[in-house]
DNA sequence: CGTACGATGATAAGAAGT
DNA sequence: ACTTCTTATCATCGTACG
């Protein structure tokens, strides 16, 4: 086992560690065990306190609780391996020293390199830079102390009940932490959405101010890679996302901008993001076009035009019951103002669109589809459903949206694709990569509902595919092995695409939105791991 | 299949302070 | 006029139970 991992490109002493601390049984586990301690190696102490905030609650805690657990370093030992001055380097940091030696350092990665070899962490250095490119070394020092000043402030104040009585004084009742900011020269803590949503561009508006970027070496493809989430998570999840996946900025984009539907959604890829084109034909782009029988029964006093996103589950008839009776009673003409309060925050909350008079219903199945860039009846029949129906919609990609980010491969890969899916679901990126007229050369799509299997293959015998589909249930037991056996059989992938479960991050989940350890999204770690496993076997 | 079940975080607008 | 703090509004790939 210690082959294994060392085989893997871990350090024997950090898998010696793991196993010694989780016992031999599970290698999922040891494998996790292995990934914390080697992100935590690779952090310099102001990337801890970028990254891990003690104040907050949830996930960092673990790596700030791994941390004081590990006697096997002395607190000075530590230090000075985090300190970086004592030969201890980032990989990125080696990267660049390579590519100084080689003498081909763009402006940047000299800047870069100088404040790194200074000692300061790259993440932070990469963040100042982000923000004043053309800013000379000495400032940009002072920018980063600046911004290590403050954040050292906001996370170590205590909670309120604690607070020594100067901060107390100001009459400050909110248990809401302080939010420390440098004058007018913000340096963000953690991860900010865009406003607008519009990620590097949309074709429907002018594209943001910064249209390039440069990736680290290693997150170079090919592979391609395509990883989705919700956008709105708990705070700290994109963080921790981003940290696995290269350090590479997440793409924020609402699906608004591509259809009639908002979807807001964390994009992280290694695709180019000039040239992009969109699917055509172009879907419906507003609730009128969308429904047009909808129009004759929508009230002058719904100003909805996208509707919201779209889940897992509809509104009861109970509630469009309501809603019809509190109408009926307020007479002809516009209702009172609370009434259309009430209406439309219930509309807003369950997505109904108007049906009659007085009337409000839920989306049809097909209707989803439609929005959400599907053929109609993709997901009907074969024995799924009518409530599975929506569940497999509600946690599918918005094609359009993720067409257009894919759109690039098209003249990348004339020949076509070798794709493997992870958490398929009823297929979005295999049905965008089709539409996209990308073919498809074999398709390895793991997913862990049958029904879902069922969908994607019955759509693959209907488009004619000439490449081959195969199929698993299970990502966690998706090992090594299996990668080469495979990569053997059909050659390289070109593109591993997926979006981890979202119920332990989604906002509506009132039970267990645990955060990215939650049962089912810490599944995200077997999409990191799996696509090392790509990488590796790559040949 | 129907019907219960809040919390978190972003944003904007307003209020208060400088 | 500008900053900082408070309050209100809104959206949200869901789960459990019968």
């Amino acid at each position: 086992m210690i082959g294994h991992f060392v085989g893997m490109g871990f350090a024997e002493k950090l898998v010696l560690k793991a196993i010694d601390e989780n016992g031999e049984g599970d290698p999922d586990s040891i494998l996790n065990l292995i990934l914390t301690f080697s992100t935590l190696e690779e952090s310099p102490p102001q990337q801890l306190s970028t990254n891990s905030d003690p104040c907050s609650s949830g996930n960092n805690e673990n790596f700030l609780n791994d941390l004081s657990d590990m006697d096997s370093w002395s607190e000075d030992e530590l230090e000075d391996r985090l300190k970086g001055n004592d030969g201890y380097k980032s990989e990125k940091h080696k990267m660049l020293l390579s590519l100084a030696a080689s003498g081909s350092l763009s402006e940047r990665e000299r800047k870069l390199l100088d404040l790194a070899d200074m000692g300061y962490a790259l993440e932070d250095a990469e963040l100042a830079l982000e923000r004043w490119p053309e800013a000379p070394v000495d400032d940009l020092i002072e920018i980063i102390g600046a911004a290590q000043m403050a954040r050292e402030e906001d996370c170590y104040l205590p909670e309120d009940d604690l607070k020594p009585k100067h901060i107390l004084s100001g009459g400050s009742k909110s248990k809401k932490r302080k939010h420390f900011e440098m004058k007018k020269n913000v340096i963000e803590e953690t991860i900010r959405l865009p406003n607008p949503m519009i990620g590097f561009g949309v074709p429907s508006m002018q594209p943001p101010e910064r249209v390039h970027r440069s990736l680290p070496l290693e997150a170079r493809g090919p592979p391609y890679f395509y990883y989705e989430n919700v956008a709105l998570t708990p705070k700290g999840v994109w963080d921790t996302i981003s940290r696995f996946l290269y350090d590479i900025e997440p793409e924020f984009v609402d699906s608004k901008f591509f259809s009639a539907c908002a979807r807001k959604r964390g994009y992280i890829h290694n695709l180019p993001i000039e040239n992009r084109f969109p699917l055509v034909p172009l879907p419906p782009f507003t609730i009128q076009q969308a429904f047009p029988l909808s129009r004759r029964w929508w009230p002058s006093w719904d100003p909805r035009d996208k509707m919201n996103c779209i889940q897992t589950a509809i509104a009861s008839a109970k509630l469009t019951e309501r809603i019809r009776t509190a109408l009926e009673r307020s007479g002809e003409g516009d209702p009172p103002e609370a009434i259309q309060r009430y209406v439309m925050e219930q509309c807003r909350k369950w997505n109904l669109v108007w049906v009659g008079r007085n009337k409000v219903a839920p989306l049809e199945p097909d209707e989803v589809e439609m929005l959400l860039g599907f053929p109609k009846n993709h997901t009907r029949g074969g024995g799924i459903s009518r409530t599975d129906r929506y569940k497999s919609l509600g946690n599918s990609f918005q094609v359009d949206t993720v067409a257009y980010h894919l759109s690039v491969l098209k003249d990348m890969f004339p020949h076509g694709v070798n794709v493997l899916s992870l958490f398929s679901g009823i297929g979005g990126a295999e049905v965008a990569l089709h539409r996209l007229g990308i073919k498809l050369k074999n398709v390895v799509s793991i997913e862990k509902s049958k029904a879902n299997r069922d969908i994607v293959r019955s759509w693959w015998e209907q488009t004619n595919q000439t490449g081959s589909l195969i199929d698993f249930d299970d990502v966690t037991s998706f090992d090594a092995a299996r990668v080469e056996q495979i990569i053997g059989t059909i050659g390289n992938f070109d593109l591993v695409v997926g979006g981890s479960p979202c119920n332990n991050l989604a906002g509506s989940n009132r039970v267990s939105r645990d955060g990215l350890e939650g049962k089912e999204s810490s599944l995200f770690y077997d999409y990191f791991r799996i696509l090392d496993l790509v990488k590796l076997y790559r040949q």
